[in-house]
DNA sequence: TTATGTGCAAATCCTTTGCAAGGCG
DNA sequence: CGCCTTGCAAAGGATTTGCACATAA
């Protein structure tokens, strides 16, 4: 299966960087610039010590500590979003564009995707019950193909 | 704002209690029993520590543990739902039933709703590269009524 | 009676925080 | 240079676990 980010996509992702950066206020540092290259490299949503063991390779020195902090004001900030399920640990994801998620409840693989029959629900919620609306994300629930076939 | 499930309700659901531990293979418990009948009579979605604090008012020596243990086993029993988000602790849903959820993203109300246009949704996913799909729910976030008039 | 469930206490896991030193703008 | 960030270490909070006793079926 294909967890790495297409290349050029990651490139460009790093290329915004420093100006996501500048429109959130916040400095561009060597540490904020790897950890937000692991997150923008994987399609896996990894988990903050995943992300932390994955940018040690690169920055032998980092504490977790500052990989919390820097994962946390990302998601703050909308820089990348923050994903979370029962009785998991937090997750990110790179891609802050609307999408929805696939989850296999037997491993706990997520997966983005897009899709435009979803995308037309929106426009029909005026009449839920509800305050004012400014997310509409779709959580499919089910077996991936893997764990399918087990 | 209303908090509390309509008695008929309740009283439906506190019926199936047994028959519903019998299909899951679990003992009928004094706090098992007290436990499900508070995460069933409310819907705030509340988290462990406060039906920890309710079950309290009926079984004053029930430990935290037993309502972790007892909120885990219903939820992988299907007997409540466990929902989650980002940055939060779980919470707990005695609505077992399709149905979607408003988040404030505010002030973190949880909000169950039911939509036939948004059930419509489903059969249109076949289309979606993923596994075999168990449940499709939607979340909306935004701001609640209250929230939105502040 | 016998497998299950409970309470207690301690452990574990994830995440956050205070503070002094370091580095970006 | 001044404020923002980092690393370290320690705290914090939620949740889980081992074990001996209690209890539902």
């Amino acid at each position: 299966m294909k967890t790495a980010v297409d290349k050029k996509l990651l490139a460009e992702r790093m290329a915004s960087f420093p100006e996501l950066c500048l429109r959130a206020g916040i400095r561009v540092t060597h540490q904020r610039t790897e950890v937000y290259r692991e997150v923008a490299a994987t399609l896996e949503h990894p988990d903050a010590d995943s992300i932390y063991r994955r940018v040690r390779r690169r920055i032998p020195q980092i504490s977790l500590d500052t990989v919390y902090r820097t994962l946390g004001l990302f998601g703050e900030k909308g820089i990348i979003s923050r994903v979370s399920y029962p009785g998991d640990r937090a997750r990110f994801d790179g891609n802050t564009g609307q999408h929805h998620h696939f989850i296999c409840t037997k491993c706990g693989l997520i997966r983005d995707f897009r899709s435009d029959a979803l995308d037309a629900v929106r426009p029909r919620l005026k009449n839920v019950p509800c305050g004012r609306i400014t997310s509409v994300q779709i959580e499919l629930r089910g077996l991936c193909r893997r764990c399918a076939r087990a």
